[in-house]
DNA sequence: AGCACGCCGACT
DNA sequence: GTCGGCGTGCTC
């Protein structure tokens, strides 16, 4: 084994290849698969990932490997299983799925990982300490005693000390430097409560399946409130138990303080997360933890996936149908689909939790491929609140022409006069989805994205939502030079102007991504709604989602058909999770909660199901539906997208690749060349070309090299290429 | 991706 | 006569 397959650290379809390289005798038996290694390549020095070792190199000329980049393999044997996995399952390049599995940071080299805290703190008695001859030092303990903990680079530049001064007062043991969340040792540990019958069942029935030896999944259908985390910590437990390692993942809007203390407390000093704003020396420091062992809990968002655990025993998704999960950038892959295959890989136990579990999960759970497990019944007092469907185009011909229906209004002003909350929910920010003419029918668009744009508060003028661009509003027509331009498609901004009309002086809240951008306002301002100093809380999906207002009693949703009439297969089950969702924010403290639903499509099964808190009405018809139009769970689908410049030739380069799909015909059906539902964005044009077929996984190996190939041919693509298996959204 | 090689315009 | 524009092609 003298050679080496490596493949080389560049994103590019060319390199997504194996290149075979000598191995030196001084690294012989150093080199091992999954090292990173230089190498030279073409006139210059790169690094690359060995795969596999070699007796023999298919090529005359290999070159010597120059060196180790990190003493120990990086990626083990199953990483590796995986990095072929993902490049075949998701159309990317094998480079784009090792830079997946491997925490950012460890690329530069810098392989140890420095051990980034973020305060430094002063020891208790440091004050004692005589640091006459050390002014520096002193300066610098003087700013820590009397202001706290600090960044270390704040504290030194307050004290106008260097940094050797605070490696000195470190060696003398008078300063400790330690993480920003709080240490697992410092809270006190939690005692589990005692499990309900539905969720012994649920636990007992998976905790059988811990014990043996096949893979196995698990759909946890429970509703909101039943209890659901306490089964996870449990089943984590009894994993640990078994010297396994397990990892929960979570949406990324689901990573909560209060999440993350509930799990070091549960399992002090165990626990290793991985967060989105963890540093790169961060990411490589938890990395490392989890590889060596010594924490064999991670709770992370879908990258967490890919934790390198050695041993796995048990995988958790919770709200597994949350759309957080598949990754819209290569590798496109669904966590989902990853954990089940280190599932499969290690053995080990798959459980899918949600209130409002996806088609494809339940589907499964129907076809035996997994075991269903259901808990309806809350843990937490109180039954999930009636919910009442205002017809809103029977408003309208009754001359009530309010954004908020008469059924509401009458709510509100009962609810607040009784000193509860309300919540009032719609999914689409700004003050109106459009500005139109009503002279000549003119709407403003952005000129570099198909879409219209999105009129804001005063001063701010229309934006668009998918590129910002940024326009006043005409005072005239720019079409006919009318005056009648009129605002539609009401926003979170024009609730709460409305708010402040009918209900002067009465204090709120609005959430959205406008009013949260700011750091840590996310935080205050849920703060204060809970806190009860505002008793309206006007906001988009983010308030749908995880939090828990006990002082609610009424949930207002404004239209709950922006996300219905998307142009995409899965709009009808996305009304359903966002409804049930939100409706489960009402009543969850000791007052009985109830729900209002305005809508123009008030017989929409969805909507009627989600009043109805019927899951399994909701997924009959939806099912039916899509075994009808032959969508997912029925078939796969494989999105082809073109993006350009330029429309001419990317209609050319799609219909070119669409003849060439001619060949795959006897596997599905292709669906295009069609300009995708947005055709145009940030300037660049998009046309897409649907494959849909029964099990169009099994076309991976030969239609990727057809993609690689007809992206690399000559004369030179005049586009990008873009492809997603089973995408999640087809806009 | 880089970097070299290669073949046509305005400069010391 | 050369410096340099970036098209095209290759990298074990």
């Amino acid at each position: 084994m003298e050679y080496a397959e490596v493949l080389i650290d560049q994103v590019t379809d060319a390199l997504d290849r194996p290149f075979h390289y000598h191995i030196p005798p001084e690294l012989q038996g150093k080199v091992k698969p999954g090292c990173l290694v230089k190498v030279p390549f073409g006139a210059r020095r790169c690094q690359g990932y060995v795969l596999r070792l070699l007796r023999e190199p298919d090529i005359q000329e290999a070159k010597e490997i120059m060196a180790l980049a990190a003493p120990e393999p990086l990626l083990q044997k199953e990483q590796l299983a995986l990095i072929s996995w993902l490049a075949h399952r998701y159309y990317c390049r094998r480079i784009e799925a090792v830079h997946a599995l491997l925490p950012a940071g460890y690329r530069r080299g810098k392989t140890g990982g420095p051990r980034r805290k973020r305060l430094v703190r002063a020891v208790p008695g440091a004050a004692e300490a005589d640091l006459s001859r050390a002014p520096a030092q002193q300066r610098l303990l003087r700013v820590l005693l009397e202001r706290g903990p600090l960044p270390p680079a704040e504290a030194l530049k307050a004290a106008g000390a260097p940094g050797s001064a605070l490696k000195a007062l470190q060696k003398k043991g008078l300063l400790s430097l330690e993480e920003l969340l709080p240490e697992a040792e410092s809270l006190p540990p939690e005692e589990p409560p005692v499990l309900q019958e539905e969720q012994q069942a649920a636990y007992k029935e998976i905790r059988a399946a811990l014990a043996e030896s096949a893979p196995r999944k698990f759909l946890l259908h429970g509703i909101t409130g039943s209890g659901k985390t306490e089964v996870y910590l449990r089943l984590i437990r009894d994993c640990l138990e078994q010297g396994k390692g397990a990892i929960l993942l979570v949406p990324e809007i689901a990573l909560t303080p209060q999440m993350i203390e509930h799990f070091q407390r549960r399992f002090p000093g165990k626990v290793a997360l991985l967060h989105s704003a963890l540093s790169p020396g961060e990411k490589v420091e938890a990395w490392n933890r989890i590889r060596e062992g010594r924490a064999p809990v991670v709770l992370g968002p879908r990258s967490a996936v890919f934790a390198p655990l050695e041993k796995l025993g048990l995988i958790i998704l919770d709200e597994e149908h949350e759309n957080s999960y598949k990754q819209e950038e290569a590798p496109r892959y669904h966590a989902r689909e990853v954990a089940w295959w280190r599932t499969r890989y290690h053995r080990g136990v798959l459980v899918l939790g949600s209130a409002t579990p996806s088609l494809e999960s339940y589907y499964e759970g129907l076809q035996g491929r997994s075991a269903i497990l259901t808990m309806s019944s809350r843990v937490t007092p109180g039954d999930l609140p009636p919910v009442e469907i205002v017809d809103m185009r029977r408003e309208l011909k009754e001359g009530h022409r309010l954004i908020f229906s008469r059924r509401l209004l009458e709510a509100m002003e009962q609810v607040l006069g009784r000193g509860e909350q309300v919540l009032l929910f719609l999914n689409r920010r700004g003050f109106a989805s459009f500005v139109l003419c009503r002279e000549c029918g003119y709407v403003a668009r952005c000129p570099r994205c198909a879409v219209s744009l999105t009129l804001h508060l005063e001063g701010e003028g229309m934006i668009c939502h998918y590129c910002s661009y940024r326009a006043e509003v005409p005072r005239t027509c720019p079409g006919c030079g009318g005056v009648q331009i009129r605002y539609f498609g009401a926003g979170t901004e024009r609730v709460e102007k409305e708010v402040r009309k009918l209900f002067p002086g009465e204090p709120l809240v609005r959430m959205d991504s406008d009013t949260t951008t700011r750091r840590g306002s996310h935080q205050q301002l849920y703060r204060r709604f809970r806190a009860g100093e505002a008793r309206i809380l006007i906001g988009t999906q983010m308030i749908a989602k995880g939090f828990n207002f006990p002082g609610v009693t009424l949930v207002g949703v404004i239209t709950a058909d922006t996300a219905l009439n998307l142009p995409d297969f899965r709009a009808g089950e996305r009304t359903f999770q966002l409804l049930t969702q939100v409706s489960g924010r009402a009543g969850r403290g000791p007052r009985e909660g109830r729900v209002i639903i305005q809508t123009y499509h008030p017989r929409h099964y969805s909507i009627l199901a989600a009043a109805e808190h019927d899951y399994l009405a909701f997924s009959q018809q939806e099912l039916q539906r899509r075994r009808e139009l032959s969508y997912p769970p029925f078939t796969d689908l494989i999105r082809f997208l073109f993006i350009g410049e330029e429309e001419e030739p990317l209609w050319a380069e799609a219909e070119e690749f669409a003849r060439l799909l001619e060949s795959y015909r006897e596997y599905g059906e292709i669906l295009g060349p069609a300009p995708a539902p947005l055709f145009k964005l940030k300037n660049y044009f998009r046309i897409q070309i649907i494959l849909k077929g029964e099990r169009l996984a099994a076309l991976a190996p030969s239609l990727r090299r057809a993609v690689l190939a007809f992206r690399s041919r000559k004369p030179p693509l005049r586009c990008r290429l873009s492809v997603d298996f089973n995408p999640q959204m087809v806009l």
